[in-house]
RNA sequence: GGGUCGCUAGCUCAGCGGUAGAGCACUCGGCUUUUAACCGAUCGGUCCUGGGUUCGAAUCCCAGGCGACCCA
């Protein structure tokens, strides 16, 4: 049957309710309990044991078996799901005003119907807990099916155009989402515990920066003016350090116009944090913190899996310079070269691809850890001290010329966090910032320019300050073992669909 | 950006050059202990789109759309 002919059924069945003087879109059902709540409770009753209790529930029907004057329904909450028992004689026991309650539920009821049900507590003889109807009420009318009730809807592309049927019978995704909120709230209660204060910052810049990367472009009808979406918090909180706030953080989105892959969406949730007073090596301790306190928010141990690959979070983790990091898989001791062209020569005699365009020896350390070490820090593992040209923000380092005081966290061989001790001198900031605006001007799409204002604010004097970003996201994917950000993200971004001539007149 | 794979009924899939199929869902009939309920009978199609080859295309070819995965 086509689907139209399914809604037209369905629209039938509520014009019926209609003409009984019911509606199919009622207004509020009170609940005594959840489907877990019950299960739980009475977890311990015996087959064919019923309890004279009055409870309430509410949820979607998710099956119906229907037999002659008896019917069995399962009924789907939040939490979970429970059995109606629904007995013909039941209803005209206790409907007796109302003699066509039980041939209405059996005929203008479809899975998928919101339903409202009260009655007592019975295990059915075959073992399965259910509750007993003695009334109930169509709550809202399905016009449309669900998905097969054994396959489900395993259609990727559906899945995600229409995340809601996806959510209805795919508990697994209900569940992570559900641990994405315990995991952000988790983080939020811990920074919230240690002094830190969550301050929103704008979302619409003139002028994006913080980060390399491509903004959205929008525009603002009455200014007349272009305005970027943000690429990062970073120059607004450390603003806010300057201002006096000791501790404050951000955990929202952030827009990046660059491609869509299993571990890219274009708008995803960061979060970033500043301490005063603090360096990078404070830093590292807080974000072993912060992640133990996420994991251990949803999951039962640090050891885990992520796509096979067992993982343990258990603290201290690994802390290594890049220096030492790509010296162990390269053997090249990059701190000994004194030309970019030794380097080079070295690196390709080391086997590295694609060097020509690194105009430094610290990209091409850089690049160099990019090709041999990234993919293989697996477990947890601090990788400190980059070099000051890919580090246009951050604090020249104490003791090794050339480097900053920096650390990526790499888990599963992949960028997990990203944190340094803030550079505050307004001078060196400018200097940076004229290098990147130059990188810019040369074509750099993701180069970004001077922030003007910014470097006021540092004038006015930013106390030593460390700072960290982390994508929350990619920490979901890695705790609930999500191959694809998409699992993450409830609506991740997607073409339209729509391309038929007659459905895009109605666009 | 490149490569591979996919798109057929509301859902899950088969069909791979000769009249478009199955299971579930839906509709009708039967049924008071089911849980992928069962039994019987119906109903249901832009085979992603557009070209081409052919007596004949869901099937072969070309182009495009959307998606998945891998690579850069």
């Amino acid at each position: 049957m086509a689907s139209d002919d399914l809604r037209a059924t369905r629209l039938e069945k509520a014009d019926q309710l209609r003409q009984q003087g019911l509606t199919p879109y009622a207004y509020r059902w009170p609940i005594t309990h959840h489907a877990a709540q019950l299960q739980a409770q009475y977890a311990d009753l015996a087959a064919g044991e019923e309890v004279a209790v009055d409870v309430a529930v509410a949820g979607r029907i998710m099956a119906r078996r229907v037999f002659g004057k008896l019917a069995f329904f399962t009924l789907q909450d939040e939490t979970g799901q429970i059995q109606l028992y629904l007995d013909k004689k039941a209803f005209e026991a206790e409907m007796p005003d109302d003699p066509t309650a039980f041939d209405r539920i059996k005929q203008l009821t479809d899975a998928g119907d919101f339903l409202g049900a009260k009655g007592s507590v019975k295990r059915t003889e075959k073992g399965e807990l259910s509750v007993y109807v003695r009334y109930f009420e169509i709550l809202t009318k399905a016009l449309l099916p669900l998905p097969d009730k054994w396959h489900g809807l395993t259609d990727v592309e559906k899945r995600y155009r229409q995340r809601y049927v996806d959510l209805i019978v795919n508990p697994e995704v209900r569940d992570t989402f559900r641990k994405r909120a315990l995991v952000t709230a988790a983080i939020r209660r811990y920074l919230d515990s240690q002094g830190f204060l969550e301050i929103e910052t704008p979302v619409l810049m003139s002028e994006a920066g913080g980060a390399d990367a491509r903004p959205f472009v929008t525009y603002h009808n009455s200014l007349d003016m272009t305005l970027y979406l943000r690429i990062a918090t970073e120059l607004h909180l450390k603003r806010l350090v300057v201002g006096g706030f000791e501790r404050v953080y951000e955990m929202g989105r952030i827009f990046r116009n660059e491609g869509i892959s299993t571990r890219h969406n274009p708008e995803f949730t960061s979060i970033e944090m500043y301490q005063a007073y603090g360096d990078y090596q404070d830093m590292m301790t807080t974000v072993e913190e912060l992640i133990v306190t996420a994991a251990e928010a949803i999951l039962p141990s640090l050891k885990i899996s992520y796509q096979g690959e067992a993982i343990d979070l258990t603290p201290p983790w690994r802390r290594i310079t890049m220096h030492e990091a790509v010296a162990e898989k390269t053997g090249l001791a990059f701190s000994q070269f004194d030309s970019l062209a030794a380097a080079k020569a070295a690196a390709t005699a080391a086997g590295l691809k694609d060097i020509a365009g690194c105009d430094s020896i610290g990209r091409l350390l850089n690049e160099a850890f990019e090709q041999t070490v990234e993919a293989t820090l697996i477990q947890p593992t601090f990788v400190i001290d980059y070099p000051v040209e890919i580090s246009p923000l951050a604090k020249p380092h104490r003791s090794q010329p050339g480097l900053v005081e920096r650390f990526e966290l790499f888990i599963v061989g992949r960028e997990t966090a990203n944190g340094f001790s803030e550079l505050t001198d307004p001078i060196d900031q400018r200097q940076r910032f004229e290098a990147q605006a130059a990188r810019k001007a040369a074509g750099d799409l993701e180069a970004q320019g001077v922030d003007e204002d910014f470097l006021t604010a540092l004038e006015y004097g930013l106390p030593p300050t460390v700072g960290m970003g982390m994508g929350i996201d990619r920490l979901i994917m890695l705790l609930c073992d999500c191959a694809s950000i998409r699992d993450v993200i409830a609506f991740p971004l997607l073409k339209p669909e729509v391309t038929t001539g007659e459905s895009l007149e109605n666009l």
